[in-house]
DNA sequence: AGGAAATGCAA
DNA sequence: TATTGCATTTCCT
C-alpha cells in the first residue's frame, strides 16, 4: 500500500531558522556559512524519514513574490518583513539536500506550496494512495484534513508535532476542515495581511461558524444578528468573502509531475555524507554512518596472534600500536589487547597472549625502538599497573592534537581523527554499547576496532606533524608535552599515600556536628526538609520565613553563599545553614570522595587531563587533588589526611610566587613592576603605592587589600562591575581605579589592546611557547560574547605561559632527581606549585634542586621566585 | 539512566 | 557582569 508525503517547504524553513536564531547566535560553519536553518530542516526531515512509511514524498516551495491571489487583493502579504539574508543564503543549501537526499521537490509560478499540495492530496486521495501526510507549520493547511489525510503541523521547535485528523480538528475548533477557510475569512490572517471582519477573533468567528456553518449563510442571515455585530459583519461582507477566497487552496493546479517522479528511491548516500561533511553536521554524519555499517562489506581479514611463539620475530621501528583498555579511568584498569600497525603489516594481540611474550614485551618497553600512540600516558599507566612499561613512545596523537587547537580533543579517538578529515574508524560507543549497556565487545570486534585507531595514528602522524611545523610548535609538543607525559604518568602511578584513620576520625567528628546542626535548623522552621536543595531552601528562607530575596537564578531563589551572607542578621538560622553547607561540602566531598577514591594500597592515583584545559593547564579527576581545601582551617585540616608513603618521610611543596604578575610585567615590559620584582618587593603594596600615589609611610592594609584585587582583576580582563563587586564599592569608583592602573601601567594597557586586536586578526592568542588558543567569540554578534572573548584574549597567554612554565619546571626537576638517582618523589602539581614526598637526609639538597630548577627553567625581564614549606603531613607543608 | 542546574572547592 | 577547572547533590526527563 502506498503513502503520499506532501511537505511544506517554506513553511518548515522558516519554522527551522527561528527555532534555532536564538541570542543571535546562528550556526554557522567554520567558513561562516550559515547552517542554523539548513540543520533544523534535516532534522525534520530525519524525523519524517523515521515516522510515515512513506513510498512517495514531495516537498513544495513557494516560486516568487507574486502569485494569483495577488489578483484579487494587491495588499495580499504585505507588510511582511522581507526574509532575513542569513536564511535567503540557506535556500539553495536546502533545496541541494532534498536532490541528495532523493527527494522531490516543486516549486510553481503564480501558485504557492499550499496550492502545490492541496491539489495533490485531492489526486492522492482518489488514486490508490492508502494514507497522506501533510507536513507544515501553516494551519491553513488543516482545511485539507480529510478521511485519508491527515494534516501535521510544527508546534514550537521543528520535530514537536500535533497531528489533525478530521476529528482532531473538531476537537480542537470545533469545525470541520472545510470550515477552515470560513474561520479564516471572519478572523483574516494578520501575517498574509488579511483583514477578515476587524473585531471578529478566533472565538466570535467559531460562534458564528456554529451557527451559520459558513461565511455564506451567514451574509444571507445578518439579520439574525444583532446591535454590534450585526453593524461589522454588514459593513465588512465583500472583505469577508473575499478573505475566505484568499484563505482557500486552490486544488486543481495544473501540474508537471505525475506520481511516478514523486516515488522515493533512496539518498546518493556518498554525496550525501559529503555534503554534511561539508555543513559541518557531524552528529548527521555519525547517524548516516551508522546506518552504512550495517550494509557495508566487511573490510579485510584481520590478524589475531593467538599465539606468544608467533610474537618472537615481530618487533618494528615506527610502528603504531594502541592498548586497547575497557575502563575509562586506567588505574588498575583491564586491558583487552594491544594492535600493532606499519608499512607491512597490521594485527592485534590479546593481552593475554602478550603477556607470555618475553620479545614482545620488551619490544614494547624498548627506548631504541620508536613507536607512535594515541596518548601515551594512558597506555604506558595501564601497562605499568600490570608490571610492563611502554617506552620509546616519540609520537602521541592526542598531545599534539591538543598542542595544534585545543579545541580538538576528546577521549573519543574517532572525534579528534575526525578533525583530521579521516573517519575510519567507530565510536567506542558503537562497539562498547553505552551506559548501562557497556560491555565487552567480542575479541573480533575489539581487535578490528583497535587495529582502526592504530591504523589511524599510523595514517595520520605525518599530517600532525607537518602542522606542528608549521605552528612553530614542534617543540612545544616534542620538548614540552611529550616528555611531560612520561613525568605524569609516574607520578599518577606513585599516587600519594592517605591517612584513612584521620579520615575517619574527622568524618566522625563532622558527621556529629552536622546531625546537630540538621536539628537547630529543623527546630528553627518547625519541620524538617532537605537543606541541600536549593528549591527547598529556598522557599523555606524567603516564604516561610519571609526573608528579603537579595538574587535570584534562572530557576528560583539564589542562596549561594554571597546571598546567606549579606542576610546572616536577618534570622539565626542563616548561620546555622552556612555552617552546615561547609561541614556537608567538606564531609561529602572530600571526606567520603576521598574515601571512596581511595586504592587498596592507602594511595590515591588521580589522573592529570594533559589536553583538556584550553589554556595549557593540567587538571585532575577522580580524585580531583587540585581543589583539596586550604582557606579555612576548618578545610585546610583535610590536608592532614595527606601523608608520605614511608615512615620518617615529609611532604615538600615548593610554590611560584606571583607567576602570573611576572608573566603580565615582562610581556608588558612595565620598567616599575619589573623593577620591584627585581629587588623582591611586596608588589601588590608596590602597586597600592603607585596607583594610589601614597608614600611607604601612608599606607594602608586596605589600599594594599584594593591594589590586590586589581591586580588579580587585571589577570582575568575584569570589568569594573566585577573589580566593585569584589571590594565592596561603587561602579564608578571602580572604574577609577581601573583607568588609574592602566594610566600607570600604560605598558600593560598597551598589551591588553595589542592581544586583543592580535586575536581578532589572527583567531588566536599565544603563551610564551608558542602554545595557542583560538579565540572564535570575538567574530560574534552577540556583545556578551565578544567581551567574553576579549577577556580570554587578555587572559590565555597568560595563564597559558605560566603553565608553560611549570610544565617546563616539572620536567626539568624530574630529569634532575634521575640523574641523582633520589628517593624522593614528585607527587602533584596544583598549577603553580609542586607537591614532593621527601626522605629526612634528601630534604636540603631537594630544597636546594627544587626551587633553584624551578627559578631558572626560563629568563624572563623578571626573576623567577620559587617559595618552599615541608612538614609530615601536606596540611604541615604550608 | 542521563543531563542540567546550583553550589562550592582550588589556583 | 573576573580566568581555569571538578565533584557533589538535587531534580527533571
Amino acid at each position: 500500500m502506498n503513502t503520499l508525503v506532501l511537505i511544506d517547504g517554506n513553511s518548515l524553513m522558516y519554522r527551522a531558522y527561528y527555532a534555532t536564531a536564538y541570542s543571535g547566535n546562528l550556526m554557522k560553519t567554520s567558513t561562516g556559512i550559515f547552517t542554523n536553518a539548513l540543520y533544523g530542516f534535516v532534522n525534520m526531515m530525519n524525523k519524517v524519514m523515521d515516522e510515515y512509511n512513506h513510498t512517495h514524498m514531495l516537498v513544495a516551495f513557494d516560486a516568487g513574490k507574486t502569485t494569483f491571489r495577488h489578483e484579487f487583493l494587491d495588499s495580499y502579504k504585505d507588510g511582511r518583513k522581507p526574509m532575513p539574508d542569513e536564511l535567503r543564503s540557506q535556500i539553495n543549501l536546502i533545496k541541494k539536500y532534498l536532490d541528495l537526499l532523493g527527494v522531490k521537490r516543486l516549486e510553481l509560478p503564480t501558485y504557492e506550496a499550499d496550492d502545490i499540495i492541496g491539489t495533490l492530496a485531492t489526486l492522492g486521495e482518489q488514486t490508490d494512495f492508502e494514507k497522506i501526510h501533510i507536513i507544515t507549520g501553516d494551519k491553513d493547511l488543516l482545511q485539507m484534513a480529510d478521511e485519508k489525510t491527515t494534516v501535521h503541523i510544527t508546534r514550537k521547535g521543528v520535530t514537536d508535532i500535533e497531528s489533525f485528523t478530521p476529528e482532531a480538528v473538531f476537537a480542537k475548533y470545533e469545525l470541520s476542515p472545510s470550515q477552515i477557510v470560513d474561520l479564516k475569512g471572519l478572523m483574516g490572517d494578520p501575517s498574509d495581511n488579511l483583514p477578515g471582519i476587524p473585531g471578529v477573533g478566533e472565538k466570535t468567528a467559531i460562534k458564528l461558524l456554529k451557527q451559520f456553518g459558513t461565511v455564506e449563510n451567514l451574509v444571507t442571515h445578518t439579520d439574525e444578528l444583532k446591535g454590534k455585530m450585526k453593524e461589522k459583519v454588514e459593513a465588512n461582507v465583500e472583505q469577508a468573502l473575499l478573505c475566505k477566497r484568499m484563505a482557500t487552496i486552490h486544488r486543481e493546479v495544473p501540474l508537471p509531475v505525475t506520481f511516478d517522479d514523486l516515488f522515493y528511491q533512496g539518498p546518493e548516500t556518498a554525496e550525501l555524507m559529503n555534503f554534511f561533511k561539508e555543513m559541518e553536521f557531524n552528529a548527521f554524519l555519525k547517524k548516516m554512518k551508522l546506518e552504512e555499517v550495517k550494509e557495508e562489506k566487511p573490510k579485510a581479514p584481520i590478524r589475531i596472534i593467538l599465539e606468544a611463539g608467533e610474537l618472537e620475530t615481530l618487533s618494528y621501528q615506527n610502528s603504531a600500536i594502541h592498548v586497547e583498555i575497557f575502563e575509562e579511568n586506567y588505574h588498575q584498569a583491564n586491558i583487552l589487547g594491544i594492535a600493532i600497525v606499519n608499512e607491512t603489516d597490521a594485527y592485534y594481540v590479546p593481552f593475554e597472549v602478550a603477556k607470555e611474550s618475553q620479545a614482545f614485551m620488551s619490544f614494547l618497553a624498548d627506548e631504541g625502538v620508536k613507536k607512535s600512540v594515541f596518548d601515551v600516558k594512558r597506555s604506558r599507566v595501564a601497562l605499568m599497573w600490570q608490571g610492563f612499561d611502554l617506552r620509546g613512545v616519540d609520537f602521541d596523537l592526542l598531545l599534539a592534537t591538543y598542542v595544534i587547537n585545543p579545541t580538538n580533543v576528546s577521549n573519543e579517538f574517532k572525534k579528534v581523527a575526525l578533525h583530521y578529515d579521516y573517519d575510519d574508524v567507530l565510536y567506542d560507543e558503537e562497539v562498547y554499547g553505552k551506559g548501562a549497556k557497556r560491555a565487552v565487545a567480542p575479541i573480533e570486534k575489539v581487535a578490528q576496532h583497535s587495529i582502526d585507531i592504530a591504523t589511524a595514528v599510523f595514517k595520520l602522524k605525518e599530517t600532525a606533524i607537518e602542522q606542528l611545523k608549521e605552528q612553530e610548535q614542534l617543540s612545544l609538543f616534542e620538548e614540552m608535552e611529550m616528555p611531560l607525559a612520561e613525568v605524569l604518568a609516574v607520578m599518577e602511578y606513585n599516587g600519594m599515600s592517605l591517612d584513612l584513620t584521620t579520615l575517619d576520625e574527622m568524618g566522625q567528628d563532622l558527621k556529629g556536628r552536622i546531625e546537630a546542626l540538621e536539628s537547630q535548623i529543623f527546630d528553627h522552621v518547625g519541620a524538617p526538609f532537605n537543606i541541600n536543595s536549593p528549591k527547598q531552601l529556598g522557599e523555606v528562607l524567603f516564604e516561610k520565613l519571609g526573608l528579603p530575596v537579595v538574587k535570584k537564578t534562572k530557576t528560583g531563589y539564589s542562596t549561594n553563599a554571597d546571598v546567606l551572607e549579606k542576610l546572616s542578621d536577618a534570622h539565626p538560622i542563616i548561620k546555622l545553614i552556612m555552617e552546615y553547607r561547609t561541614l556537608t561540602k567538606l564531609y561529602s566531598t572530600y571526606i567520603e570522595g576521598l574515601k571512596k577514591a581511595c586504592y587498596e594500597d592507602g594511595k590515591v592515583h588521580t589522573i592529570f587531563n594533559q589536553a583538556l584545559t584550553q589554556t595549557g593547564r593540567l587538571s585532575s579527576i577522580e580524585p580531583n587533588l587540585q581543589n583539596i581545601p586550604i582557606r579555612l582551617e576548618e578545610g585546610r585540616m583535610i590536608r592532614r589526611a595527606f601523608v608520605p608513603s614511608q615512615e620518617g618521610w615529609v611532604i615538600l611543596g615548593a610554590d611560584y610566587s606571583q607567576i602570573e604578575l611576572r608573566i603580565l610585567a615582562h610581556i608588558s615590559n612595565t620598567e616599575s613592576l619589573i623593577d620591584a620584582f627585581k629587588h623582591g618587593e611586596d608588589i601588590h603594596k608596590k602597586t597600592a603605592m603607585d596607583v594610589f600615589k601614597v608614600s611607604e609611610e601612608e599606607m594602608t592594609s586596605d589600599l594594599r587589600r584594593s591594589a590586590k584585587a586589581i591586580n588579580f582583576g587585571i589577570i582575568y580582563g575584569m570589568s569594573a562591575f566585577g573589580l566593585s563587586e569584589n571590594l565592596n564599592i561603587t561602579q564608578k569608583e571602580a572604574k577609577k581605579y581601573i583607568d588609574h592602573y592602566l594610566e600607570t601601567y600604560s605598558g600593560i594597557h598597551q598589551y591588553m589592546e595589542d592581544t586583543v586586536k592580535y586575536a581578532k586578526f589572527n583567531g588566536y592568542v599565544s603563551t610564551l611557547f608558542n602554545r595557542r588558543r583560538y579565540i572564535p567569540e570575538l567574530t560574534q554578534k552577540n556583545y556578551a560574547i565578544r567581551q567574553f572573548g576579549e577577556r580570554t584574549a587578555m587572559n590565555a597567554p597568560i595563564q597559558g605561559t605560566a603553565a608553560d612554565i611549570i610544565k617546563k619546571a616539572m620536567i626539568d626537576v624530574h630529569q634532575a632527581m634521575l640523574e641523582k638517582n633520589v628517593k624522593s618523589r614528585l607527587l602533584l602539581q596544583v598549577h603553580d606549585e609542586l607537591i614532593f614526598e621527601v626522605p629526612q637526609e634528601e630534604l636540603d639538597m631537594m630544597i636546594e634542586l627544587v626551587t633553584k630548577t624551578m627559578e631558572n627553567v626560563v629568563e624572563l625581564q623578571v626573576p623567577l621566585k620559587a617559595d618552599y614549606s615541608y612538614g609530615p603531613t601536606w596540611y604541615d607543608a604550608k
